[in-house]
DNA sequence: CCCTGATTCGC
DNA sequence: GCGAATCAGG
């Protein structure tokens, strides 16, 4: 997408209230944060009523675009410990709602993350379709709630032993449930 | 990890 | 002029 008068115009007013430079580019749509920061230089105003911003420059020299073979490994042996949570939550009979972003708005394909639930909600033809969005549980797909729909033990030959077993369960019971 | 703006530079 | 890649920082 071009730079119209129209579209620098409203970029101007959004980076002038204050919007950061992706909420402008969701905003304004079909460019990308780096456009709108990049076009923001161009025009010269770059400095606002930036609360983070002490003053500081950040000074980088070189920075070889492309064909970056060199540089040496740098190897880092120490290893750091990591804490991790000793005792997980009892699985919680969990609401099975919707699902609000701290922004506002719901999950879509478009805002979902790898660490948001991708458990879907509604009918995928639709617009109002979207994810539950919450707090993946512990490297799962789904949120702790959804997770347990997703893999509902038949209290049977549960025992695979194997977490790729266990993994194939939640897709069958993802299927069951959906799809 | 998420995000922010800043900078460089191939196109 | 444009913006992806990258950086530095919160």
């Amino acid at each position: 997408m071009a730079w119209t008068d129209e579209r620098v115009e409203q970029l101007k007013k959004l980076w002038s209230e204050g919007l950061s430079a992706s909420q402008i580019a969701k905003q304004l749509g079909g460019v990308t944060r780096n456009a709108v920061i990049g076009k923001v230089h161009r025009l010269g105003l770059s400095g606002r009523a930036t609360p983070s911003r002490p003053a500081r420059r950040t000074v980088k020299p070189s920075r070889p675009r492309t064909t970056t073979a060199s540089t040496a490994p740098a190897q880092r042996p120490v290893s750091r410990p990591s804490p991790s949570t000793p005792t997980p939550a009892a699985p919680k009979p969990a609401p099975v709602e919707p699902a609000v972003l701290p922004s506002g708005e719901f999950a879509t394909v478009l805002t979902l993350r790898d660490s948001m639930c991708k458990w879907p909600i509604g009918d995928p033809a639709q617009a109002e379709f979207r994810f539950c969005g919450r707090k993946t549980a512990g490297g799962n797909a789904y949120c702790e709630a959804h997770s347990s729909m997703a893999y509902q033990p038949s209290a049977k030959r549960r025992r695979r032993t194997s977490d790729a077993g266990a993994a194939l369960d939640a897709i069958a019971a993802t299927r069951r449930y959906n799809f």
